[in-house]
RNA sequence: UGGGGCGUCGUCAAGUGGCUAAGACACAGGAUUUUGAUUCCUGCAUUCGGAGGUUCGAGUCCUCCCGCCCCAGCCA
């Protein structure tokens, strides 16, 4: 179980459960649940509320349960299950023994029904699904009692007999709540209680040809399980009445149910049936492509599950339906990786240098700090030689003002090593593309001496031709092309459209340093100046990496090359 | 036009009638820097959706108005 990082915020539901621990309303307990339906991969919103629920939980020295919604088995599946609970662990949290299935307590609810119908407050109708959307009346007008809503309780437990027994088919008859009709509160107009479905459950398997809805089943499994303090989404603010309906005719244990804002990300969708969407159609390569919101996208992409924590953190808790900017959860992931991943050189697009004052077959020992924000991270080897790779992007033959990176005739440093001078410039005969420069360095200047002291504005990083892997590095960007990836219909009218063409960038000719062949699938590390990088868990081999590129550092000079356009 | 919620800085978000309306991200300047990174300073709401009212005093209380979100699955 993680620890609570330093002074987490105040919100409103800690308000409440301090005020509940005052009064002794639970017998100072503290008991939340994280309940998903296992129908799809969790999401950064799902981690909104595991970080809330397991959260609470520890700071009040209270429980968390893990417990799968699986009411509906035409739509819920194993492997859900199992996604689910890897990414809950990977995220920092821990369920102890309480993995609960709400499918575990079908014969209690179905006792819990039955109760119903004896009490006269619930009943067997045989309308259709139309006939039941019709009888309920619309929002402005009260809803009409179903034609089979005063039968007697003998003959609806007969039928509600029949139904569990498979005597009927589906959509033929639904048992129903008996409450109000009239009600403003549409979920109060008679809700179904159960269905009749004949698909089989992926844990209960042929037992069941009924099966209890989401609101006859939710409200009594945390009443089951005793939980204090259900939190849930403000959608179903409206449910809680009918929640509380149940509870108070079963005359059972009744938690308290506090709604909470979802949240919203700009530049990316995060409701199931869209994400879903992008898989089903092929937009990304599944739920753990690493341009995906999933747990699992961003666990492949490189986010740390603690800057997730911290990002759930500083995003807080309330009631106001919100959008949250992900620059704020790019910097949590930066904050983290800049204090926890190792520095490598990696040259993305490599442009060819050869330093012309510099001996042939002479390669030279330099170090270099692992990371300089830990000093126990401690440093390594790097080579220097005749013939480098520098980033293309770093050289410029007609430079816009303050580009402070090599250009003809002047200098620049090589980290770690030498300042060296663009002497000429060679290009290819037929296309004029820069295919090599041609430097001297200045032997007086070595990295670490005393005499290097002169100062030039720019630094690059770089690799020794000799000392060089080629690699595949990934650089990904946002997957959709606006803030607001369904809000405007008309000039996005599909998800296709909206779609950010350049999202993924695959780059085969990059260079690495040759410590990198070793890193292991998961193993996250800062290219200097290029951004942070993880080795990809799908498609490295062993001694064969691939980097996904996680997030790109802070780049002040991507903002000011952009505010003033120039060639290159 | 029914019911339920929400409106405080570009984005989140504190604030529970009384010192100058927290903080974070973003943004803008500046310092340090062999990563244009990091770090460090500085700036960034005379005003809380609007209008009235209560009060010595209101973002906080009252009234009216405006705007936004959710609900008419045998989904969750």
């Amino acid at each position: 179980m993680q620890t609570i990082d330093s002074d987490p915020p105040i919100h409103f539901i800690q308000n409440i459960i301090a005020e509940d621990l005052k009064t002794g309303k639970y017998d100072g307990r503290v008991h939340t649940r994280f309940p998903p339906e296992p129908n799809g991969y969790l999401h950064i919103g799902h981690a909104k509320s595991i970080c809330l629920n397991f959260g609470l939980a520890s700071r009040y020295s209270g429980k968390c349960n893990l417990r799968f919604d699986d009411t509906n088995p035409s739509k819920e599946a194993e492997e859900y299950v199992r996604a689910i609970e890897e990414d809950v662990r990977w995220l920092g949290f821990d369920w102890d023994d309480r993995l609960y299935y709400a499918s575990e307590n079908f014969d209690q609810l179905y006792e819990f029904a039955v109760r119903l119908i004896k009490k006269g407050k619930a009943y067997v109708d045989a309308l259709s699904p139309e006939q039941i959307r019709a009888y309920r009346g619309t929002l402005s007008e009260p809803g009409r009692d179903s034609p089979h809503r005063d039968k007697s309780v003998e003959e609806n437990l007969d039928l509600f007999q029949r139904m569990r027994v498979g005597e009927f088919a589906e959509g033929e008859k639904v048992l129903r709540a008996k409450i109000d009709m009239a009600s403003g509160n549409l979920n109060l107009r008679d809700p179904v209680m159960y269905r009749i479905l004949k698909s089989p459950h992926h844990r209960t398997g042929d037992k069941w040809c009924i099966y209890p809805m989401y609101d006859f089943t939710h409200g009594q499994s945390d009443s089951l399980e005793r939980i204090t303090h259900s939190l849930c989404t403000l959608e179903f603010e409206d449910h809680r009445p009918l929640y509380d309906w149940f509870l108070n005719e079963l005359n059972i244990y009744r938690p308290q149910q506090i709604e909470f804002a979802r949240l919203n990300l700009n530049y990316t969708v995060l409701s199931k049936r869209k994400l879903l969407q992008l898989v089903e159609e092929k937009h990304v390569s599944g739920w753990s492509d690493p341009r995906m919101p999933t747990l699992s996208g961003m666990r492949r992409r490189g986010y740390p599950p603690e800057a997730i924590r911290d990002f759930c953190e500083r995003v807080g808790v309330s009631k106001s339906n919100s959008t949250v900017d992900f620059a704020l959860l790019e910097h949590c992931v930066r904050d983290n990786l800049n204090r926890t991943a190792l520095r490598a050189m990696v040259v993305v697009r490599p442009l060819k240098v050869v330093i012309e004052n510099y001996p042939e077959d002479h390669a030279e020992e330099l170090t270099a700090e692992n990371n300089p924000e830990d000093s126990t991270a401690g440093s390594r080897k790097i080579f220097f030689s005749r013939t480098l790779y520098i980033e293309r992007d770093d050289f410029m033959e007609n430079p816009p003002a303050k580009f402070f990176r090599l250009v003809p005739g002047k200098e620049v440093r090589l980290k770690y090593a030498y300042i060296i001078k663009c002497e000429r410039v060679i290009k290819d005969e037929n296309t004029g593309d820069v295919i090599e420069l041609r430097c001297t360095y200045d032997p007086e200047t070595k990295s670490g001496h005393s005499h290097a002291s002169r100062k030039v504005k720019g630094t690059l990083h770089w690799l020794a031709t000799t000392h060089a892997e080629p690699v595949e590095v990934r650089l990904y960007d946002h997957l959709f092309r606006n803030e607001n990836p369904t809000a405007d219909e008309k000039e996005y009218p599909d998800l296709q459209s909206s779609l950010n063409p350049d999202s993924l960038e695959s780059i085969r000719g990059a260079f690495m340093e040759p410590f990198l062949k070793t890193a292991a699938s998961g193993d996250r590390f800062q290219f200097l100046r290029m951004g942070y990088f993880c080795v990809d868990n799908e498609s490295s081999a062993p001694g064969a990496p691939v980097f996904n590129r996680t997030v790109t550092l802070r780049d002040t000079w991507a903002k000011i090359a952009k505010k003033s356009p120039r060639r290159r």
